[in-house]
DNA sequence: CGCTAATCTAGAACAAGTTACAGACTTGAT
DNA sequence: ATCAAGTCTGTAACTTGTTCTAGATTAGCG
């Protein structure tokens, strides 16, 4: 099972063609970080990438899919950047809570970017699971290198699965105007803590 | 200070009101147990509640809004269901654990109707705090009787944050299909573990 | 009862996501 | 170079959330 794990429709695109979707996802995160989620208007980011309506939609199926595509492409740049600057913390927890609050202060540089992503991001059906699920595995990524875990243990999968809700759910809080930075950094510093729960148990 | 802390502007409603209220709601999840968040489709909720489109959006400014409130009506159901049979176990984690599974299998009767709330709530911005403000605190409130904690500690505070942050997440890897029932049941076990961590410290 | 303000109704109108379609352009193979 | 298949463009249409308006109804009050 599980042959091809990723786009199972994706004949190579030509150079054009790739050029356009660069286009499209730039013109998503100008749009997205001027007024968030409402300001990202397929019609406007179809002229602003200089395409048809009917060709955006053929890149990106919905406006959901667009974004979430948007977030993926960001996730890209911000693993990169943090892996050049690995966190310094002494424990797993530590590190994790200092990688997670590295990416909060870049997305609160965008703070309208990230309310489009985010936004998109929960709302998104099953019809953008697939999407929705690479960026997750993305995340996880993202998380344990900053565990320096090599073999996590299912337990420890788990945790960082809630690690991730806590992300998420909190980003949304904040996004909203219901938590503050502070309250977020607490809570991102509280579900840290699973970590050091179920990782020196056993072996 | 904080004075009147809910509806700042609620002139008591006529009788006749409050059942066009009761009406709307109604239809508003009735709806919701078809299919789900798109099935409640405004023009449909107010032919069904026998209301004017008007009306409806004078009673509720927004789906969002509408579907919030449908949240608060089924939460309050929900928290009497509850207070009725109280969690078993005998740790705060455990019933704690039990709580939200209890309310996870009452969400799995009316899949539909979880999708619609669910996807609302998180989907809110920030025109909508109050309400899902309102609703969050009925979701500690219930979390809090089920630890049996009078007097949370700060540190508490934030593990039932993270609780409902994972509770509400989790419930949307769920709704979209991208994580099974039971792997809600481990994440929601594993962060209540978050409980044990705080409760028995000090004093 | 009769008045006035507020509320409700019916229905049109508008906005943005999505779909449909006819014609022009590209691509790849021969 | 030519042809067929697939893409892209421009544009209109459709859907559903939201707003607006004019006229009916209701509620509270003298």
């Amino acid at each position: 099972m599980a042959a091809s794990t990723a786009r199972p429709v994706t004949p190579p695109l030509t150079e054009r063609q790739e050029a356009r979707r660069r286009r499209i996802l730039h013109a998503s995160a100008q749009l997205a970080s001027r007024g968030g989620f409402d300001a990202v208007q397929m019609r406007e980011v179809a002229e602003s990438s200089q395409v048809a309506l009917g060709t955006l939609y053929r890149y990106f199926p919905s406006k959901i899919h667009l974004l979430v595509a948007t977030m993926q492409d960001q996730l890209e740049h911000m693993h990169g950047t943090l892996r050049k600057k690995p966190p310094a913390g002494d424990t797993p927890a530590e590190r994790v809570a200092e990688t997670l609050m590295r990416a909060f202060r870049a997305l609160q540089r965008e703070p309208h970017l990230a309310d489009a992503m985010v936004r998109a991001l929960t709302f998104a059906d099953r019809s953008v699971s697939p999407e929705v699920d690479q960026v997750s595995r993305q995340t996880t990524v993202i998380i344990l290198d900053a565990m320096g875990q090599e073999n996590p243990t299912p337990e420890q999968l788990s945790a960082v699965r809630v690690i991730e809700h806590t992300w998420h759910s909190a980003l949304i809080t904040w996004l909203s105007g219901r938590a503050s930075i502070a309250q977020v950094k607490i809570d991102i510093e509280t579900v840290c803590r699973l970590i050091d729960l179920t990782a020196p148990t056993d072996t």
